[in-house]
DNA sequence: ATTGAAACCGACAGCGCTGACTGTTACTTT
DNA sequence: AAAGTAACAGTCAGCGCTGTCGGTTTCAAT
């Protein structure tokens, strides 16, 4: 009754239309993501989404009753994603030995160059004019700021007892980066961009060493 | 034939129609940009362009025959307003004898807190993925950024002869306030801003100082 | 094998937005 | 005074998006 053929893979575990179920719902959360960065939160139509996830309108809301339905599931997945690759990135640019700041600088420039990073201000700009959408993003927003926070004390050790400078660090890196992410939106940031974070990285290795 | 009434005033010298002709089309381009920055780019639509100027939708689309050509307008009108308004904060900034860095500053945090820049980085996200929109916003944003450099070179004439870290400065003070500002639509910036907002007034100084 | 449930599909009605059209009033020209 | 033009209003059809509903196939249980 309960000894033929589970127990020993994780996967299979849960039996098969279980398991097709996640993979389709990670599909459409995927392909929502994807069709937020690709046509904006507002031309982000269940059509649309349906049809990238590869299956039809109807068979989506069998999964997800309604379009909130599918942004709640994908602010959600969005946020794991993001804290993944972020972690994933620092962690990576930490084993490297040489200048750390360096490293984290070129890896948080690549963070908030990515698609998820465009998805998220997607959705940060939508929710100013959308209370749903805000009830939704605040917080989990927040709650990856704090994480996003902590990972960040965990990954660079040698800031310990600084605690007031390691703040203006982090904050400072975050402005800049997202100004030049959104500013890089209109306009083709060439070498001045560079300069900029040159001068970001130079200031970090004063507030560590002051 | 032409000696009656006109060459006397400058108001009224364009007759009648032509004067509240120009009215109307400023309210429209004004509540364009009001409905922007209170429904979003998407969510501006024609319908509540009109209400909010005060008109029937087809009096408006005499005036603007499609909706890209009010967007085209309010692109136009939202560039002078905001440089006339950056304009002015800066000049009378700098009357201020005392630190003109800081109350530069001060003045720039201004400039991104007003609902003109709201309006801007709405149209900037949503150009980035509406071709015909950012067709229209490009070449506007540039001559924007242009004029803003301009000015502020102007209002800051001690600078003069060190144009490197004039020019990391002024990036430095943009990415850092406009990335101040598009944080600050979801997380509740305090102290930590105001820290910030601090150091960057000090790294001013030492770039003009230096 | 049969019953039940879950994954999936296609069609439908309702709604809001856009742009085109006709009609009305006020001003301008000769 | 009459003809012409500009400002304005209201209605209409077309289109895309959402959510609901009945129908079909595939898996799970007894």
């Amino acid at each position: 009754m309960l000894d033929h053929d589970n127990r020993d893979d994780a996967a299979t575990e849960l039996g098969w239309q279980a398991q097709k179920s996640a993979a389709t719902r990670n599909a459409i959360l995927d392909s929502a993501i994807s069709c937020i960065v690709e046509h904006g939160y507002r031309g982000a139509t269940t059509t649309a989404i349906a049809q990238k996830a590869g299956l039809s309108r109807g068979a989506m809301l069998h999964h997800f009753p309604s379009k909130l339905d599918i942004v709640r599931g994908a602010v959600e997945h969005l946020h794991k994603k993001r804290l993944k690759a972020f972690r994933k990135a620092m962690t990576r640019s930490s084993e490297g030995g040489q200048d750390r700041v360096l490293l984290g600088v070129d890896a948080f420039f690549d963070h908030v160059r990515h698609p998820l990073f465009v998805a998220f201000l997607e959705l940060s700009v939508a929710a100013r004019t959308d209370p749903e959408l805000a009830g939704i993003l605040k917080p989990t927003a927040e709650a990856f700021e704090r994480e996003w926070y902590q990972t960040a004390k965990e990954v660079f050790p040698e800031w310990q007892g600084r605690d007031e400078q390691f703040d203006i660090a982090l904050d400072l890196s975050r402005y800049v980066m997202e100004g030049l992410a959104i500013s890089s939106l209109t306009h083709r940031g060439g070498d001045r961009d560079r300069r900029v974070l040159r001068y970001l990285a130079d200031k970090l290795h004063e507030l560590r060493d002051a």
